[in-house]
DNA sequence: CTTGTTCACTGGTCCTACAAGTGGCTTGGC
DNA sequence: GCCAAGCCACTTGTAGGACCAGTGAACAAG
């Protein structure tokens, strides 16, 4: 017999709309509603689940807030395609919360972001084929146009990490790569200043991708450790 | 000029409801709304947005989704500490949805877990105390007294390796271990077998502690690889 | 074939009412 | 003086009705 804590004999209530999120995610998960499907409109599910509009109108919220659908007003909801770029969107408010209350997160992601982007080049460079490197080559030439413009030149520094996370042909890796270096830009993007050393981080992108070319994983965790490394110094608070 | 697509054009009206939940959200960040503050209730919040009950109701059910606050029915909503934890709780819902619906995103889940965890290592591995390596074996022990409950044994493993994580001072890593690690065995739990290796994971263990204990992040990285890669076959979906 | 109009549907917002639960205060008993 | 029980004013949960605002399909006119 599992041993139980006190609180796990109390009797939870569940919401109506708790009760009825329940039901549509199950709708969702067995296939009943499927991506691109219409969502019952909330006068059907009132009348489907026997409850008033207030409960049917908060599980349906909570389904577009967890990316599962999309509402529009006057028009008819949407299944969206589960995905996983999807599913962590919704942790981008309170990403902004977590950065900016506790500066010091910004250094536990960017352990993080080391730590990911290591095995993620590892992985890469045993998957690297020559289309890849092909297609990350023209990425940093897209951002060495960007020079001049540091908005933008972010963005295409976020597109060829991306594009490399890509090559492990894990969603879950390139979903997470790119939410990670989304908040560590968006959050700084009004302290952005510009370092200098951008011929740098071009030059060392082409050889990261030398490496990853030549399926040499320790050569690309060696080379993307130091380029994260020095390029960490950009992303530092400027001093108040 | 920045160049913008279609889209970056289009007027996007935000809802009544998402205004408040942005008054709300900057209410938190900003400190007027600390850890452990009332929130103030429904009709205040009408009254002091000029909105209806409604648009507040939405806007403080998406503050308790993110983990923000905890409503009670009858009481006072309290504003929650902001933790990682917290944070990434609100991934549950949509993280089983994305782990039955695609087999192959347990997989995916499992190479990320890998990738994290070795990069923990190294990282625990320079920063492991006495202390630390004491907890840990401890912590081998209770889950030895677990042998004969899968899922008690299942619920120590997770602790050996949150606590294993602790070690890094970084809440993020730790937040996120404990998530994925309950994920997958949340989601399995159902098709859990007994594998009849628990010896070998305690012994396993032990290994990876004794190499902590000795600073030695490189043969602690590759213990801990080792460990993973036996203790996947654990996780194999039962033939269907 | 294109464009404009209409209308039935959709979601957004509000108000009123009542049910159910909580927490603080008061009172009575020991 | 302390503690427990009860009460009540507050809270959130749920519902129905009403009206506003937006969308999309159908149809008519040019």
């Amino acid at each position: 017999m599992n041993e139980q804590s006190p609180q796990d004999n109390k009797i939870v209530r569940l919401k109506l709309s708790d009760q009825v999120f329940e039901r549509l995610r199950e709708m969702v998960a067995s296939g009943e509603l499927a991506p691109g499907d219409v969502v019952p409109s909330e006068r059907v599910l009132m009348e489907r689940f026997g409850v008033g509009r207030p409960a049917v109108r908060e599980a349906l919220q909570a389904m577009q807030s967890k990316g599962l659908i999309t509402i529009t007003h006057g028009g008819r909801s949407r299944v969206n395609a589960l995905t996983a770029g999807v599913a962590f969107s919704q942790l981008d408010d309170i990403a902004k919360l977590l950065l900016s209350s506790e500066p010091a997160n910004i250094d536990h992601l960017k352990v993080i972001r080391h730590i990911l982007e290591r095995g993620t080049a590892r992985l890469a460079a045993q998957k690297c084929t020559a289309k890849d490197a092909a297609e990350l080559l023209a990425l940093i030439d897209a951002q060495r146009a960007q020079l001049g413009n540091a908005e933008l030149f972010m963005k295409a520094d976020i597109a060829f990490h991306t594009r490399l996370a890509q090559i492990t042909a894990n969603p879950l890796i390139q979903a997470i790569t790119e939410m990670m270096l989304t908040w560590l830009f968006e959050y700084h993007s009004s302290l952005l200043l510009w370092s200098g050393r951008e011929e740098t981080t071009l030059s060392e992108h082409a050889e990261i991708v030398k490496y990853l070319a030549a399926n040499d994983a320790d050569a690309t965790e060696q080379a993307l450790e130091a380029h994260l490394s020095r390029a960490d110094s950009r992303f530092k608070v400027a001093p108040s």
